[in-house]
DNA sequence: AAACTGTACAACCGCTTTCGT
DNA sequence: GACGAAAGCGGTTGTACAGTT
């Protein structure tokens, strides 16, 4: 015999997270780490199957999820790992810390794909393409036939447009400009490290793989880290409890005045 | 201002792999 | 070792939102 199925999917709900299960998945985990996803649900009192919950978890409400854009770099690394690994897009990710396998697919998918094209380069093989149009992706037939049709700007026009705009600035603006983003970032993110360095990340990742080992909450705290952690374990707390206003990872800034009195203690 | 179109991304589906019985 | 469920993974779809007509 094996083991107890996962779900009946009767009476169970479908389709985009509410900000109240948001809340409710991630109070749980937090406070009990993930034994099980199939009792995760039942447990946090939600009407959803472990899958869509671990699933959720995985891909949004991590709090060791890297949101935003990806940069330049990103994008040149990733190429170079599809170009070895194919769509293996877990096995991508791996190089990133903080992103999602989901999240480098659709990325890939909606930009990627087209700035290879741009290049001339079939996203499958990463070889050039021999003639122009020949292309693995139905859409670009669309996009040529609409062009042939005389309307206005093909896709790839408008998407050279966009970047022509933005290539328009000089190179020390530009540079500026990264390097504002990138201090910005930096500054947020070992706010952000502060924030969760007392919690034992390594062990959620290995609990995340390894199902004997459970996580807990009050073992991830480090005992020598006294009053830092308390407050730590407090402002964790009313994180937690005004989550539905960072839910929208891209607002950072939320994060980023939630985190300024750790800043300040610097 | 309304209708239409395109884009981005969250979420689902179904297949494969891993693991417990 | 066989069986079956859980977890992992990649492909695809649905939809909200922004931009355009």
């Amino acid at each position: 015999m094996g083991r107890q199925p996962c779900c009946d999917k009767i009476g169970l709900k479908r389709g985009p997270w509410t900000i109240e299960e948001d809340h409710k998945l991630m109070n749980f985990i937090l406070n009990n780490g993930i034994h099980c996803w199939r009792m995760v649900p039942k447990l946090a009192g939600l009407l959803r199957c472990g899958k869509s919950c671990r699933l959720r978890w995985i891909n949004y409400l991590r709090p060791d999820l890297k949101r935003g854009c990806f940069t330049e770099n990103e994008e040149n690394e990733i190429i170079q790992l599809h170009s070895r690994l194919g769509n293996r897009w877990s096995k991508i990710a791996a190089h990133f810390p903080g992103r999602t396998d989901n999240e480098i697919k659709n990325h890939w998918n909606t930009r990627i794909k087209k700035r290879l094209k741009l290049l001339s380069l079939d996203p499958v093989t990463h070889e050039p393409n021999e003639q122009k149009g020949i292309s693995s992706d139905k859409n670009e037939t669309a996009i040529e036939s609409r062009s042939s049709k005389g309307e206005e700007k093909s896709e790839e026009f408008k998407f050279m447009d966009s970047h022509a705009k933005r290539d328009s600035l000089g190179t020390e603006e530009k540079m500026d400009g990264v390097k504002l983003i990138l201090d910005e970032t930096n500054d947020l993110l070992s706010s952000y490290d502060i924030w969760w360095g007392g919690l034992d990340f390594g062990s959620w990742i290995h609990q995340e793989t390894n199902t004997k080992s459970y996580y807990s909450l009050e073992n991830s705290v480090n005992p020598s880290m006294g009053e830092s952690s308390s407050i730590q374990e407090e402002s964790l707390q009313q994180w937690v409890e005004s989550v539905d206003s960072v839910l929208s990872w891209d607002g950072f800034n939320y994060l980023e005045q939630e985190l300024f009195f750790l800043q300040n203690s610097k």
